[in-house]
DNA sequence: CGTAGGAGCTGCCGCTGCGGAAGCTTCAAG
DNA sequence: CTTGAAGCTTCCGCAGCGGCAGCTCCTACG
């Protein structure tokens, strides 16, 4: 019992194109092919493409679910990473909405009362802030980590510090932004966002609790860094300094 | 005062592809273009990348920014809009993880107890099932519908009709999908679906409440519709029957 | 017996938002 | 004079198909 695949797109409710798509990148052949190259399907395959539905309808890719279909991983274990990502990513959009509707208030009230808002990145100061020397400059006041950066800087790839500068920068945006729609600094978002600069820190050198609040010290009173944040937004260096010490205080021993 | 682009990629913290993708898409062209067509950037360009970076961080797309750029529509008008997709998405997505969630939940038990888990699909009863003439033959039933129906079917291209008939079958399986995951027939996501599906039927010709109940109790007593329906999965007719009656109960007058 | 129509096929372009790389020019410094 | 850095254009690739063009093949109808 073999069906054409107009039948088998009919059956299924998606259409004969995704079908050749699946056919044609792996995920579903046809059970076979006849003399005049039409495909036809048999129970088989409309069985594999239930599953393959379902784990679409879940949101799986196209190439996990190959992965799964050809078992060689487990659907359960797939399936709990799959459900890991999707509550990051509705938590992402969840914080994104949070924000967009911050946004939306501070627009209409500054509108009605002309109060101007917080203003990100006015680009001149940008510019004078965020030289690429400063950042080498500014371990000056850490001559006891500079050996252990120069190390670790030294086996990177020019491309890679240059990442490493765009990153930091465009951190130092975000930081602004969540500054901006209002969030305090130990809000979890801000936290959040502190915890991932933490993990890379860590990662770079080792840093104890003393180290670590001394850096954060330093995002105010190093005239270098605090005219880097300063010329992003203003306040920045002090948000992010109480930030650091939020972290600190509430996750750090 | 004019930037080449790898100041400006490094100022922003987006790379210098991304700059020359904005300028290819007309979404942020520099300010003048060198004898050697090396691309410069003035503050006006910079303050405007600035704005673009804040919307993409929101999630706006590149389209939309551009429009709100162009001034053509209201920044304001289009982050409430935006901000009400974000909503939604995350609402399927949070519904999506509890469906997952529930999925894995019965996995694991299935394991253990070697209990099978609700079938959606057996294709060979689809196959039974959902033949397109039964559509057409189940209006027999609603002879005052007929002409109305027909009427507005004739209006369609085939194609139309083809993608009516598979949205119809998709929205089966999706209903199925919503059972297997155990969500009672008054839960808000089946009501939500329910909701589409009277929508669409009011769209295509007037209901009154006591006809839609009739059709909600044709589900399981014609014979034609309940074999579709159970061709899905068991107990699906029963299932789709006492959701529309809990939407009628709920929301019709 | 010719032809029209319908169902199938392959193959290519399009969408989003860029990343990455090839292959070229241009400019300043050693 | 040569090298290197920085810029340029142009093309391929990513997910998951939609939608077209242009071909073949089979059946039914006049």
């Amino acid at each position: 019992m073999a069906w054409p695949i107009a039948e088998v797109a009919r059956m299924s409710g998606v259409t004969a194109r995704t079908l050749r798509h699946y056919d044609e990148i792996g995920l579903l052949p046809p059970a076979w092919i006849g003399s005049n190259s039409h495909r036809y399907y048999e129970e088989r395959q409309l069985l594999q493409l239930q599953q393959i539905l379902v784990l679409r309808a879940l949101g799986v890719g196209l190439a996990e679910i190959a992965r799964i279909i050809g078992d060689q991983v487990d659907e359960l274990e797939s399936l709990r990473s799959h459900h890991r990502r999707l509550v990051v990513e509705r938590d992402r959009l969840d914080a994104l909405a949070t924000t967009v509707s911050r946004t939306i208030a501070d627009l209409e009230r500054s509108r009605k009362d002309g109060t101007p808002m917080t203003s990100i990145n006015r680009p001149e100061n940008l510019f004078e802030g965020i030289q690429p020397a400063d950042v080498d400059a500014s371990l000056r006041d850490f001559p006891e980590h500079a050996e252990a950066t120069r190390r670790a800087t030294a086996a990177m790839t020019p491309a890679e510090i240059e990442a490493g500068q765009r990153e930091r920068t465009a951190r130092m945006v975000r930081l602004a932004e969540l500054m901006a729609a209002g969030h305090p600094a130990d809000a979890e978002p801000v936290q959040h966002m502190i915890d991932e600069e933490y993990q890379l820190l860590s990662g770079l050198r080792t840093v104890a609790v003393a180290d670590y609040l001394a850096i954060a010290r330093s995002c105010t009173d190093n005239e270098q860094w605090s005219a880097a944040y300063e010329a992003i937004a203003a306040g920045l260096a002090g948000y992010q300094r109480a930030a650091m010490e939020a972290y600190a205080a509430a996750r750090l021993s």
